[in-house]
Order: C-alpha cells, then sequence, then structure tokens
RNA sequence: GGGUGAAUAGCUCAGCUGGGAGAGCGUCGCCCUUACAAGGCGAAUGUCGGGGGUUCGAACCCCUCUUCACCCACCA
C-alpha cells in the first residue's frame, strides 16, 4: 500500500507507483493484515477442503525444502479458497524427540553438564524453556513465506490434546495385543544411549578391514587339509569375545567332519562348538563364520535355531563389559578391536588382513556406528495394521501422485518388520506402562487408573516406564489428532480425511505409511485422498544442500537478501569440518561477489513452482529466481502502464460487442485459454505448467502485445470514446482476472495491485484472497479473431525481420506493400491497418494488386503473402540476396520436406486423415 | 543383490494419449521508442546419451548398452 502515493501534478490526481517492483515494502504489511482480520480461517460454507501440514521440527528453521512444501501447499488452499470451498489448512509442529534432546544436551554440554546432572524433571523443563525460546522461529519464517494458515488452530504433538490421543491409542493397541514389549536385539545408539529403529540407521559403504583369524580345534581334531585350526574373517575383531559358535555350511565338504566338533575361543579361553548352518555363505570369506548371537543380527537368528548362549559384552557406551576377560574390560570398542588385533597377532592367530569395503550402520542422529544390542523394547506388531493400509491404496482410496511411488509404498509395506517405538529419551511422549516389583506389565493412563484397570492392592509398589515413545508415534496420529481426536469433534466430521498430503518421498515410510495404518486403525477412514510426493530441493549441480559442502541458501535470504560478508559468515560458522571453511568461503564469494539481491516472496514461489515437475528432484538455480524476480516487475510495470491510461477516466463495461476492438476480443480469448490450462494443470499439481501459462500469458500475450495493441487506439485522435473505453476497460478487466488467477502463486504483488485495481471496476471487497477464482468460461476463446491476430503479429515480426537484418533505424518510419495473398489477407489489412502502421512504425501500408510491379524491397512473407519493404537507393544488394537465399532454402526444404511426405503413398494412407489434411494445407501455404 | 528416476541448446528445465524440437538464464547485434534497461526488438545455438527394433512417421513405444542420482536388502 505504501508503494501507492497519491499526489497532484498539473492539477491531476495521479497514481505515482515505484519506478519497480519493490517486494519489502509490500510484502510485510499484508501478511499481517490477512492474519489480523483471520482471512485464512475456514469459511465454513461450501465444499470443505483440507491439508495438514508436515509438522516442522518445533524448534528448527525454515530451509529450502520447506519453502518448496509450504508454497505447494499455499497454491492449493488459496485456490481452493478463491473457489469457494471451506478450506482448512491445520498447522502445527513436532516436538522431535531424539533432535531436540540433542540441541538441548548440547547446551548443556557447554557448561560442562550432562542431562543426569540436571535430573529427568528440570531436564524436560529445560527442554519447554527451549522450545518457548526458539519455538516461534519456525511459525514466523512460514508466515513470511505468505503461507494462509490458520493460526489459530496451532498445535503441537506434546501439547495436552495430542498427548491424550498418543496415549489413548498406546493403551487401545495394548489391549489388543497389537502393542507388546520384547526382549531382542535393537538397533543401539551408543552415544544417545537409545534404541532407534530400522529407518533411523543409515548404512553407507565405508573402507575397512577383513581380519583373518585362527581359532585353533580342540581335542586334536584337524581338517580336512590336516590343520590344527580354523580361519574365520571377521570385520569387528572385539565382537569374538561374545562368540558363542563357528559356523559353516551344511554341504561344505571342507568342514563336515568337523561339525560337532568345538574350537577354542582364543583370549577368552571358552570351547564353542562347529555348527552347520543354511545361512553361511561358502563361496564367502573362508567359509567358516563366527556367530556372536548377541552382537549381530543374523547371529541372534542363528544362534536361536541352535540355542547358543547369548553372552552380550558391550556396555550402554559400546565399551566392553564384564562378561569379557579382564584384559579388555571398560575399553572402548575401537580401542578394544585394536588390542585384540594385536593380543592376537602375539598369539600367532593373526593370519592376514585384507582392505575390506563393508555397509557401516550409522545413527543419522548421532552419526556414530550403531551396535545390535539386547535389550528390552516396546514394538508395534504391524502385520494387521499393514493390511488394510496397503489396500486402501491398491483400491484407489488413496492415490499417489505421481503414481509410480505406491510402488515404493507397496514394497515397503509387504515386507514389514515390527516397529520399536520405545526410546531412552526423556523428551517425548512416556509411555503410560506400570511395572511391579514382579515386572509384571500394567498399561493405562495413570498410576490411579491403572490400579482401578487391573484392581491391584493399594499397597503394591508400582513404578512407571522410563521411556518415551518414537516421535513418529505422536506423527502417525497427526491428520485426525490435529481435529480434536479422541473428541468426536466438528472439525474431525467436517475436514477428515484431509485431501491431500504434500511431502518429499524421504519421509514416506516414517510418516506417511504409518499415518494410514494409524488412522485406518482408529478413525475407520484414510486420512488423506492423495499424496503429492515431490522431489528434494537440490542446489544449482545437483549436489544436496548441506552445512559441509556449503552450498546451503536459506528462503529468508533469497527473498530479503544478504550481504556478501554476512553470508559468508552464515555459512561457515559452526562447520562439523572447520578445514572447509575456507573452501567454503572462496566458493560463496565466487559465486556471490555482491551478495544476494532481495528478490521476495512471490518470486521465490514463482521460481519454486516453475520447477514443480513431478518425479524428480529440483535443482534450485540462480537465473531462474532472479527471472521470476523480473516477472513480478513486469507485473509491476504492466499496471503502471494500465493505471495511467486509465486514470482520471470513468471506465464502464462496455454494453456489447461493437465496441471492442478485433485485439480486445483476442486477449479475452487468450486469457480463457491460459485459464483452462491453469485449471487442467493444477487438477494434476503440475505447479510448472501452471506457472509457464500465466507467465506466458501474462508477458509474451498481454504485455509483449496486447497493451503495444492497445496505444493505437488510447492514442488515436479519431477513434470514439466508446472504443477507447472499451480498450480501457479490456486492460482494466484482463489485468484484474489475471491477479486473481495469479494470486494462489503470488500473493503479495497480487494484493497489492488488487487493491488498486479493483476499485476502477466497480468491484467490492477487502482482498483478492477472499475473491472468487475466475473460472475459464470456453465459449469465450474465439479461434478467428486468433488466427487474424496471428496475422498481424506474423506481418509485424516479418517487418522488423527486414528492420534488423536490413540495418533500417528502428526511429524511422517505413512504407510498406503487401501483395499476392488473399481476400482474407487483404481484409486483414482492412481491419488492423492502424495497428500495423503503430507497431511495426510504418509511414504508410498498401495493397498492391500488382505483384510485378513493385520497386526493389527486401521481403519477407506470411503464409502466401508477401511483404515488401521498398529500398530504393538503400538496398545493399548482396545482403538482401543473401538473406533470400537463406530464406529460401528454408522454404524449398519445407516444401521438400512436405511433398515427400505427401507424395509417400504410405503416409496418405496410414495417417489419420486430419494429420493429412494438415500437412497439405502447410504445404499450400 | 533388488528397485526407481534421470540423460533434450553453454546452464536449469518443459515437451500431454507417437505427426513440423521449446522456455528462462546466458551469448551476439540494434535500441535509454512517453509501463518496464529487472526493459524492447531481432539473431545464433541441439546426430533429443549410444546402438538396434516396431511404425508411413519415434525425443516419445519395445529391446540393449553406457553414465549419473536415489531407495531398499543380513553377506560374516
Amino acid at each position: 500500500m505504501r508503494a501507492f502515493l497519491t499526489g497532484s501534478i498539473c492539477g491531476h490526481e495521479i497514481l505515482l507507483m515505484e519506478k519497480t517492483y519493490q517486494p519489502s515494502e509490500i510484502e510485510k504489511s499484508w501478511y499481517e493484515t490477512w492474519e489480523a482480520n483471520g482471512y485464512f480461517a475456514p469459511s465454513g460454507q461450501g465444499t470443505p477442503y483440507s491439508i495438514a501440514i508436515p509438522p516442522p521440527n518445533v524448534t528448527g528453521s525454515l530451509h529450502m525444502g520447506h519453502g518448496f512444501n509450504n508454497a505447494i501447499m499455499d497454491a492449493l488452499i488459496r485456490y481452493h479458497r478463491m473457489k469457494g470451498c471451506n478450506t482448512l489448512w491445520q498447522v502445527g509442529t513436532d516436538h522431535a524427540g531424539i533432535a531436540t534432546q540433542m540441541v538441548v544436551e548440547r547446551q548443556l554440554q557447554a557448561q560442562g553438564l550432562t542431562r543426569h546432572d540436571l535430573g529427568r524433571e528440570k531436564f524436560v523443563e529445560k527442554v519447554w524453556d527451549w522450545k518457548a525460546e526458539s519455538g516461534g522461529n519456525i511459525t514466523r519464517q512460514l508466515r513470511r513465506l505468505g503461507s494462509s494458515i490458520d493460526w489459530t488452530r496451532e498445535r503441537f504433538t506434546m501439547d495436552e490434546g495430542l498427548s491424550k490421543a498418543v496415549e489413548e491409542v498406546f493403551i487401545q493397541l495394548y489391549d489388543e495385543d497389537l502393542i507388546y514389549r520384547g526382549n531382542r536385539l535393537v538397533n543401539w545408539d551408543p552415544k544417545l544411549h537409545t534404541a532407534i529403529s530400522d529407518l533411523e540407521v543409515i548404512s553407507e559403504e565405508e573402507n575397512g578391514y577383513f581380519w583373518y583369524f585362527r581359532y585353533p580345534l580342540s581335542n586334536g581334531d584337524t581338517t580336512a587339509d590336516g590343520k590344527n585350526y580354523i580361519t574365520i574373517a571377521t570385520t569387528r575383531p572385539e565382537t569374538m569375545l561374545g562368540d558363542s559358535a563357528l559356523a559353516v555350511h551344511p554341504e561344505d565338504e571342507r568342514f563336515k567332519n568337523l561339525v560337532g566338533k568345538t574350537v577354542q575361543l582364543p583370549l577368552c579361553e571358552r570351547e564353542i562348538p562347529i555348527i552347520a548352518d543354511d545361512y553361511v555363505d561358502p563361496e564367502f570369506g573362508t567359509g567358516c563364520v563366527k556367530i556372536t548371537p548377541a552382537h549381530d543380527f543374523n547371529d541372534y537368528e542363528v544362534g536361536k535355531r541352535h540355542d547358543l548362549e547369548v553372552i552380550n559384552i558391550l556396555t550402554i557406551d559400546a565399551a566392553i563389559n564384564d562378561a569379557a576377560p579382564k584384559a579388555y574390560r571398560g575399553l572402548d570398542r575401537f580401542d578394544a578391536r585394536k588390542q585384540i588385533v594385536r593380543d592376537m597377532e602375539t598369539a600367532g592367530l593373526l593370519d592376514k588382513i585384507e582392505d575390506h569395503k563393508l555397509k557401516v550402520p550409522r545413527g543419522d542422529r548421532s552419526g556414530v556406528i550403531i551396535e545390535p544390542y539386547l535389550t528390552n523394547q516396546w514394538y508395534v506388531a504391524v502385520e494387521s495394521l499393514a493390511k488394510p493400509a496397503i489396500e486402501a491404496v491398491e483400491n484407489g482410496d488413496i492415490e499417489f501422485v505421481p503414481k509410480n511411488w505406491e510402488n515404493t509404498y507397496f514394497s515397503w509395506m509387504r515386507d514389514l518388520q515390527d516397529w520399536c517405538i520405545s526410546r531412552q529419551l526423556w523428551w517425548g511422549h512416556r509411555i503410560p506402562a506400570w511395572y511391579d516389583t514382579d515386572e509384571n506389565i500394567y498399561v493405562g493412563k495413570s498410576e490411579a487408573q491403572v490400579r482401578e484397570k487391573y484392581n491391584l492392592a493399594a499397597d503394591l509398589e508400582l513404578r512407571q516406564d522410563e521411556d518415551v515413545l518414537d516421535t513418529w508415534f505422536s506423527s502417525a496420529l497427526w491428520t485426525f489428532s490435529t481435529l480434536g481426536w479422541p473428541e468426536d469433534t466438528e472439525e474431525l466430521k467436517t475436514f477428515h480425511p484431509t485431501n491431500v498430503l504434500v511431502t518429499a518421498f524421504d519421509i514416506i515410510f516414517f510418516w506417511v505409511a504409518r499415518m494410514i495404518m494409524m488412522t485406518l486403525k482408529f478413525r475407520k477412514e484414510i486420512p488423506f485422498q492423495k499424496i503429492y510426493i515431490h522431489g528434494l530441493i537440490k542446489d544449482g549441480e545437483g549436489q544436496k544442500m548441506s552445512k559441509s559442502k556449503g552450498n546451503v541458501l536459506d528462503p529468508i535470504d533469497l527473498i530479503d537478501g544478504i550481504e556478501l560478508e554476512k553470508l559468508v559468515e552464515q555459512r561457515t560458522s559452526g562447520m562439523m569440518q572447520p578445514q572447509m571453511a575456507a573452501k567454503v568461503e572462496k566458493a560463496t564469494r565466487k559465486q556471490f561477489p555482491d551478495g544476494i539481491p532481495a528478490y521476495g516472496t512471490d518470486a521465490l514461489r514463482y521460481t519454486f513452482y516453475s520447477l514443480a515437475s513431478t518425479g524428480r528432484d529440483i535443482n534450485f538455480d540462480m537465473g531462474r529466481i532472479e527471472g521470476y524476480r523480473n516477472f513480478c516487475n513486469k507485473i509491476w510495470n504492466a499496471t503502471r502502464y494500465v493505471f495511467m491510461n486509465v486514470e482520471g477516466e470513468q471506465v464502464n463495461k462496455p454494453a456489447g460487442l461493437n465496441d471492442y476492438s478485433r485485439v480486445d476480443i483476442w486477449i479475452q480469448s487468450r486469457l480463457q485459454v491460459t485459464l483452462k490450462k491453469v485449471e487442467d494443470a493444477i487438477a494434476i499439481y503440475r505447479f510448472d505448467l501452471v506457472s509457464q501459462a500465466i507467465y506466458d500469458f501474462f508477458w509474451n500475450e498481454y504485455c509483449d502485445w496486447y497493451l503495444e495493441l492497445s496505444k493505437p487506439v488510447l492514442w488515436d485522435d479519431n477513434a470514439s470514446a466508446a472504443q477507447k473505453n472499451a480498450t480501457r476497460y479490456t486492460l482494466l478487466d484482463v489485468l484484474e482476472k489475471s491477479l486473481r488467477m495469479l494470486h494462489p502463486l503470488m500473493p503479495f504483488i497480487t494484493e497489492e495491485i488488487w487493491q488498486k485495481a479493483a476499485p476502477m471496476l466497480g468491484i467490492e471487497g477487502p482482498t483478492i484472497m477472499l475473491q472468487p477464482y475466475p473460472e475459464a468460461d470456453t465459449s469465450s476463446i474465439d479461434e478467428t479473431v486468433d488466427s487474424e491476430v496471428e496475422w498481424l503479429k506474423g506481418v509485424i515480426v516479418g517487418i522488423r525481420n527486414i528492420r534488423g537484418e536490413m540495418n533500417i533505424s528502428p526511429a524511422s518510419n517505413i512504407n510498406v506493400l503487401l501483395t499476392r495473398g488473399s481476400e482474407q489477407d487483404k481484409n486483414n489489412l482492412a481491419t488492423n491497418q492502424q495497428f500495423l502502421i503503430k507497431l511495426a512504425k510504418l509511414e504508410s501500408v498498401s495493397w498492391l494488386d500488382d505483384p510485378e510491379s513493385a520497386p526493389p524491397s527486401s521481403m519477407q512473407v506470411v503464409g502466401d503473402m508477401e511483404v515488401l519493404v521498398p529500398m530504393a537507393g538503400l538496398i545493399d544488394v548482396d545482403a538482401e540476396l543473401a538473406r533470400l537465399g537463406k530464406e529460401l532454402d528454408k522454404q524449398e526444404k519445407e516444401i521438400g520436406r512436405l511433398s515427400g511426405k505427401l507424395g509417400n503413398t504410405k503416409f496418405v494412407d496410414n495417417a489419420p486423415l486430419e494429420v493429412v489434411a494438415k500437412e497439405k494445407e502447410k504445404l499450400s501455404n
């Protein structure tokens, strides 16, 4: 609003708009206005349309992925709101158990404290403090993106209502035996001291070693080739302290005689059996495997089959515990590894060491190597939950967009392991289970309720489970818990199932699949009808954005701009590998020598849309955002032109069609074509096509042609008042509709301009947000006028061509002759003469009946008509001959191609009639 | 080992059910023409990854190879 100043010049009130678009001036106030006036809340009328936001980490900050994801959701929400839907964008944040706890622990660490120094209660308080302090960050940033979110309904996964939902679900699943407690190997994070789920383990190939150890045979036994030992290969020597067998393949002739015998486990002085199991691959390693049931998932299974002893040799820190020989107790696993290799070598039992690439499992948060570890944990039995979740996608109740993600979903769901949901953390939903001194389990809402439920004696001692639930447990309930479940609320009835989930593929398993399972289980309905899966945002070279690569772009920096020095500091501070800082700094200075300019939210959003084709990652190209910033400027300046030309005039809607020029009708027709394209593209979530259609229309048709073509009318003293009014009306009307068409993608600039443009058309309303979305009226698509204007454009471009190539000054007015054309061409000239003269900057244009009488000219062909620019004396014969020769070549090639094609009877016989007709028409031209 | 996606102009990407290769940025000319130099007008630029096949016709369908990215999987 600030950008419009009303001033008085020469006695006329005119609008003084800034000459270039200044986003920061405009964007800030509008969001506050929208939010303060409650425009984001559901209208309470119309078809319900709802989206639940993928809840960001409450203490997190906005990255490009959020920017993209929320831009898509906001476009959908704004579009449907304008379409008249009762629209809810349900917002909230996630407590992000591990991530948040880690941040606070790091803060404590800086003071030399651990969470245990504080104790559970104090520590959790500290986390809440941290949430209060930084929790507003992410939501503030979401506002900067223009997200039209109903903030009055904001939820948090650990607020009272959602915690109640979590409790309810846990208890019911437990009572139905779908949650159980199990003692088995889990993925143990020795740094965080918690179990994590399979999904939270990232296995990547790293360089390691194969150590070949000799295990001496007992009782003087020997191998087939006479050795008194068996060689095994291992990548983790320290685990030998927990070995309880050696295994060979049952059919392996080399070892058949040894099955049932024993070996002496070196360093431990224990005797362990040699067993036979199919699991062993005789081709791999030495064909003989050491079995460590307590520290390897496969070995654990083997151990169960053979009833082997499970010897846990690790502490929760992954140091060697007291079950191991004294020499190794207390050593860290990797120190123990070194020591063991040395000791084996000393004992003459180290055969050799080979380089070996292996998959190393690391915790996705801590980054340390995960140990398989035997503990008691809580599990969800997923089989019965997965079945209906698979069916819902199979039968089309839920659809993935793009569809091929369904395969990924199915393949995962059909091979689902039970979900380990307990975490040994303090930040999260505490598990509602109590134990008596005999470790009997009681599950309920509170200790009191448990006593009642299980009819326990008042003096029975109970203690609550110390663990909390996996964060994804509460996120899995997101679509319905945020709407008030387990209460049977109006919102649930109205807005659930939600219409679409918009998310990246990386959380299909973590979140999407689990939401489907839980929602079907507890609501007996799907959580959402569509799942729009989009790609990840990478940098311009297709590299993942990461702090260590120093290629991270912050959406807020793109909106507000940032100085080079600040950007360098931001990118190089707090790096995990400080030695990379110099490199990052150099690259940053090279890529952004002047820092990053303020592109504004609308330009950033438009860039996201333009890159939002489905099924691939998005390489964020700085060139694109600059282009769309320029687009904003184009819109701005087109508006300035329109306003200048309607300022001080009473603009009325013309009563009939008579007052409109041909191009007035044409631009309206083109607008309808565009609206149709937009509507179709949104229906299939192709925002790249939406953005392209609007961009093309507004810049290449409205600005490049229509605005220029309006000048001959508005600046013509002979044009009638009615004609001028019709053109002014069309300028405004198309602008205003374009703004509404564009608003879901570019909310700010459209609101800013619309506020001024709408009243000029007599349109009332507090905000463009709540205006109806323009409907495509295909009946006013006029193909006749289309081809006429195409003709006009063709002639103009032809003349400009001649100017360019013949070096005729753009300033000079020239004479043009048209000849050899059809009656239609002649008519087109008659109707469009004034446009032609103005846009091609002509002195005159006339029809030449006798082509042979043409003076020496430079020529362009439009259809079968010739456009001649007489060049008397001026013509550069050689240049013109060269140019025409080139033109002729092109034409002849085309004629050759077409007649060849049409001469081919196979083509004429086989191709569809309309295709043949089209080719014939082209040839005749 | 299994699976998915990608390979199109110098760069980032479109190209719908096969029927004359496109956009933005960049490049090269000419223009500060009273909306916009963040602009206007014009121009150049592609064996559509390689090879084979189907077809009258293939960037698009089939086969195969190459390269890249990602996902899943227990090879000690």
